[in-house]
DNA sequence: AATGAATGAGCTTTCATTCAT
DNA sequence: TATGAATGAAAGCTCATTCAT
């Protein structure tokens, strides 16, 4: 990891550690872990192509080749399911979030500009995918658990990108803009996109919206980024 | 309407003139426009409160005090009730959005720093009025029919306000971002705004969302808006 | 009428009057009973064309271009109208019967001949008819009301048949078969021939159908019909 | 089989072979399939009982001793149910046909004899059955699947009569009648005998119905069937 | 006499969950 | 561990009937 991801290690502290299951060691955990993903798996399949509300267990099931029962015997509950798939889903996006982090070099601004291309890179923001978070996101304000990872998961990305900001804010001796601010107005603009793409793909530029986020950057922190446009 | 409204025109004959519905004069009218709006009504309750997915007929009919038949009387089927009350959703925002055009004024930068201000607004960011955009949202990907309400009523907004920003760009000469990229970037941020508030709402903080909305346009338009950190 | 409605006659008095329904004389009641007429036409339309039990109050009423509760009004139940739209299809047959009667002149065996033709003219083996005929002896069973019906109709049918027979027997002194078999015979495959004519449709022919039941009579009574084959 | 039965072997061939489905082989077919049955026979019940129309799925479950949700589970359907219930009546007209033929001996008026006592035993022709089977005819107008159903069962029935009346035919070297209308006047009384039964099951005299039949094998293959008045 | 909005019971169907194998 | 038959609660929808107008 590199210097950046102190923050990410903060942030990481910040959150509830809801991730560390209790793996019961012993020669049957890998295969029991490897069902379990392979229901989630199939979960995302059918959310993204059905819908939450039009994914039923059987569903599921049926996508991952197995029997009716098996979802109850490896998670007890749909309930159990759909939490443990919005989890995965969100850690899978902190796994190349970390990575993206990792390979972006030392220089905060170089960092910032490498997150906020990964969000608009074709593999995370598949329309698929989109799908499922906003699946979820639908279900928040009526389901807490949803709701308490979405948030986790959200304070994380500020965390790391207000940290980045400050950084950068300090570097360039900016008094025209807060850190807060700043990060706040990029993830929003992150999130926005994503809904254009779900709503309208057809019309979907990633060549606008990325230089719409570029000319957020050009303009507020005019040392670090040059106009492009 | 002001000088302003005229891309809220052009949008509007852009957009499927849906609610041209075909309404017979005479005495039962009134009365069947009401109960279907009554019934739009307590399904908004409903999907704030308990979600889209569990959401039943029945619910409807109890928070709207009448019975269970009463929804497939005047709407046949729930698809019909889900898909109308997400047209009055889109409508009602879209009167707020012309009103607020209105009275704005004739200045360009008014008009577009109104439009964002109205965005937060309480009243229109209420987490109850949010959770139903996001609930359609979460369905967007697997009904058609809730993505093209989605799009015409996207399209609207952002021919607006990409208009507005094409006006003060030539009114200030600016050369470092186009209308397109500044539009993207400002309705992103709204939409982005209002996933925050929804998944961390004792997190959100009005002032802070606002004043990153107000540091882009400070930034991007300098000459228009004055940074106020 | 002629002399062979002395059977007709003795059948009616076997019967139950039935039909004898109170009017009230007045100048509403030519309207009220015309309404009831149209609305068992429209009954007898839907029968044939969804069957019985996919025939709702509600589309008698479209059908017939009335409101919803016009049945309820005029009927009280959707029991009644059934019941009054089999009543007179059978009115409708006997009509049928009794005119083909009068017709067909002094002769027993032209009488009895003619009422065979009557069965099978294009008129009244219409499917559509008969699908009405069949959709309320499909629930003969468990409806008693329907049997009752069905029951004097029938009787009136045989009855008059059974005379044919007994006079055309006297008449040739034949030894060979009695009036009671003669005419049981003659009635089932009346209705045996709807039936083909309900399930094969395509293959039914009207001519082999003619020819089945004149090589009964020309085998059966051989001086009163002669062999055609 | 005898001889005979060549007319059931052409039939059969004519037959769509509905009846061969793909049986995996494997311990759970045996049970499902039995439980399929249980299900048809309750069904048969109810439909005696109650009529067509006023069966339900929830009926036909407590008829058989389960759960509301057993018939969905094996038949997926109301609809299937009920043409897998047709189906199976007349498979089970069919064995019992097939057992007549064969035990009829080889000469062809005693098979022809046979089948038409077979339509009068007091098992084949209780009331029960026939309410079945009238509740099905009386669907047939408006449901297609049915129609084709009875169609072929029909046509089985009749190729078989119509071979055996050919070869009397020949044998007694008879040029009153041709095999085909001497098969359809005696199908067509066979079922008007099972209407009569129905509507009148107080005066229905097995007797004079056996009579009116051999009246007519009588008078039209005399060389065969002696006169039993 | 006629309408059509409203009701609520009853229907078919779906589906999460249980459990014997 | 895995299956899939079975359950039963709940859903959406239909419809005969009622009733204010």
């Amino acid at each position: 990891m590199s210097i950046h991801s102190d923050y990410a290690i903060i942030a990481l502290l910040m959150a509830t550690v809801a991730t560390a299951k209790t793996r019961r060691p012993g020669r049957r955990t890998a295969s029991r872990e490897a069902r379990r993903r392979q229901l989630v798996d199939a979960t995302m399949k059918c959310i993204a192509r059905k819908g939450l509300g039009q994914t039923s267990i059987g569903d599921v099931a049926r996508e991952a080749g197995l029997s009716q029962g098996i979802v109850n015997l490896h998670f007890e509950s749909k309930d159990n399911l759909l939490t443990e798939t919005l989890r995965t889903l969100a850690n899978e996006y902190r796994e190349q979030f970390d990575k993206t982090l990792d390979k972006a070099g030392p220089r905060p601004a170089d960092a910032l500009q490498a997150l906020m291309a990964m969000d608009l890179k074709p593999k995370l923001i598949d329309r698929r995918k989109l799908a499922i978070w906003f699946a979820f996101w639908g279900e928040v304000k009526s389901r807490p658990t949803y709701r308490k990872i979405c948030d986790e998961h959200d304070r994380y990305y500020d965390s790391v990108v207000e940290g980045l900001c400050a950084e950068i804010i300090e570097d360039g001796g900016y008094t025209n803009i807060t850190p807060a601010a700043a990060a706040e107005a990029l993830t929003c603009m992150s999130n926005g996109l994503w809904l254009s793409c779900l709503i309208s793909p057809k019309d979907f530029d990633r060549d606008v919206a990325w230089s719409a986020i570029m000319s957020y950057l050009a303009n507020v922190f005019p040392k670090h980024y040059e106009t492009t446009t």
